[in-house]
DNA sequence: AATGTCAAGGTAATCGTTGTCACGCGCATT
DNA sequence: AATGCGCGTGACAACGATTACCTTGACATT
């Protein structure tokens, strides 16, 4: 058996009309009479029926889904904003296509691709690498999330990534630091390099040096962190005060100070984490919610999938900073 | 401009051939020419053709496309799990469905029904509390994740609930608890019930009694726990050990012990959960790896796919007890 | 030389639904 | 009485690919 034996024909069978008659009904068109949209309804509830959305959507040219892709789906950052897009989408009867790029351009492009092949009627996409200038050529709407695409310029959905950074670094420098770290992701992902450029311009303005010594740019995960970090501890002149540019990578910086009970150095995250609260000392972060983001990024394509063309202007989140203690830990002894 | 205006018979006209023979070639069909192969393999490279997928499908009676439906997408467990399975299916060149059933039946039945109308390939399913006889007349293929679905009598890929439930207790026991208490979701929900049957198990080999004032089944999320922990620390005799059934929950409990200043007390969850092994003490964890789970249930979906019939039978994954220090306190006050 | 076999390719029907257009039938309008 | 207007309805084509079935010609077999 199919897996649903009961067509549109059989209703409108059972119920005495046209096929087209059966569908207006089914699509609540209003030009039927009632005693007809009656019988529609009784056949349709008898039989158990139900639209087979592939036939709909080659009829219609587009589908009822809409496409996510993030660079890792498991990301609890990522994982929110993906359960805040679904819940958005449920109620319209727009089911959700979730598919991650591994953080690698091929499989990015591929992925895409595949997704605009199914006919979604939109697309909610963190860039990671691909140069996204081929969708100039595509109506699908796309929403770009957390990062601008290269080689398109277009307006995306982003945090304040440069003035969160900013702030968290102001912040530690108010306690007296003067060697503060810095620890973020690969510095091709757009996220990386504005939190790193606003941690620079606070160095700047604080009139502090930026030490080769004190930058891990290429932590991709916590246990990178967790080494780096390590590293620093190590140095002639280590840091007083630490700076994670991500959630992951706070991950291996906490556990890093914790195995080693130097849980008097400074420290903030860029993203909050779950227990970051009940840690001693309770971890100061920079909070960008995931829900915010997915929200406005839903909302934007929503208002695409109704015509509206796709804006040049980004959609700033505001972050907010949550201080709990590890950040507010002071450079005690004030090196050199 | 529709998503890709070029159609197969555009390839065929630009090959010279028929939509037939362009057909069989992107199907990679062998009985074509070489030459022949070769035009229409150069038409669809220069014409940038791409199937349409919604044809294909709609012809072919299904969709290359899993569903899966969990409970919570945002919750780190189904998030890794999701996460796994998309991993798996991307390189058969499948798609996944992601849904949540928001812990509403009716909400539960509606999206699988939904899925179902999308003519998925398969679905992976983490039941909640909706009636799954009704699937009996359905073909497509449907695994069972996490819990067994009510009205029917299938396997269903699992980890071994009652029997790490039943560790985690006796694990606490051996240090010299005899009052450990209990917290865990509702008790409708499977897992919480067998992780729940597995405490009993072993507080009655133990022949300790099952008080009451130490039994909290009712706690949906992290907040809740906290409220319940706290509430059994005002007791008179409280407990000197607590047993998290879920990693949700046991964020609430850390959370109350940490406020408290309560870490003496042994405490111990199952379900690991980021930073459980940073906090002092650690947190003594039952492990159950999600991406384990997720792997068995789509490699059975894959069998059930290439027509292997749905097995009566558990998958049943087992699980790991990580002493990290919280667990292994000790009962220092043995109360009555 | 006649026949059989097989590779290579084509034709038309089909998947299930919806958009286009046309039709009949009352009822109100002139 | 003739015209016009909507309403409710249905016939039919189309969406784009695949599949069942057929044709053709080259070559091998007897």
């Amino acid at each position: 058996m199919s897996p649903s034996p009961v067509r549109l024909r059989d209703v409108a069978l059972a119920a005495g009309t046209s096929t087209k008659t059966a569908s207006r009904v089914i699509n609540g068109d209003a030009r039927v009479a009632t005693d007809t949209r009656h019988r529609v309804q009784e056949a349709v509830d008898q039989l158990g029926y139900q639209v087979d959305l592939m036939a709909r959507s080659l009829r219609k040219g587009v589908d009822d889904t809409v496409g996510i892709v993030v660079p890792t789906i498991g990301d609890p950052f990522f994982a929110k904003a993906i359960e805040e897009i679904e819940q958005m989408a449920l109620p319209r009867g727009i089911n959700l296509l979730v598919a991650s790029n591994s953080r690698d351009p091929k499989c990015e492009r591929k992925v895409v691709d595949g997704l605009l092949a199914r006919r979604v009627s939109g697309l909610i996409v963190t860039p990671f690498s691909t140069d996204y200038s081929f969708l100039e050529r595509v109506v699908t709407p796309v929403v770009f999330l957390d990062r601008h695409p290269k080689g398109m310029d277009v307006g995306a959905v982003i945090v304040d990534d440069e003035g969160g950074a900013y702030r968290i670094v102001m912040h530690l420098a108010s306690f007296g630091h003067r060697r503060i770290a810095l620890l973020t992701d690969d510095l091709t992902i757009e996220t990386s390099r504005l939190r790193r450029e606003g941690y620079v311009r606070a160095m700047f303005e604080l009139d502090l040096p930026i030490e080769q010594e004190l930058q891990a740019t290429w932590c991709v995960d916590a246990a990178q962190a967790e080494t780096c970090t390590n590293d620093m501890l190590d140095l002639d002149h280590p840091p007083t005060a630490i700076f994670s540019a991500r959630s992951e990578t706070s991950l291996g910086v906490v556990r890093a100070l914790h195995l080693r009970r130097r849980t008097d150095i400074a420290f903030a995250s860029f993203g909050d984490f779950a227990t970051a609260d009940v840690l001693s000392p309770a971890i100061t972060v920079i909070d960008h919610d995931p829900r915010t983001l997915a929200r406005r990024a839903m909302e934007m394509l929503s208002e695409r999938l109704d015509g509206a063309p796709a804006s040049p202007v980004d959609t700033i989140v505001a972050v907010e900073l949550i201080a709990r203690g590890s950040g507010e830990l002071p450079a005690l002894r004030a090196v050199s």
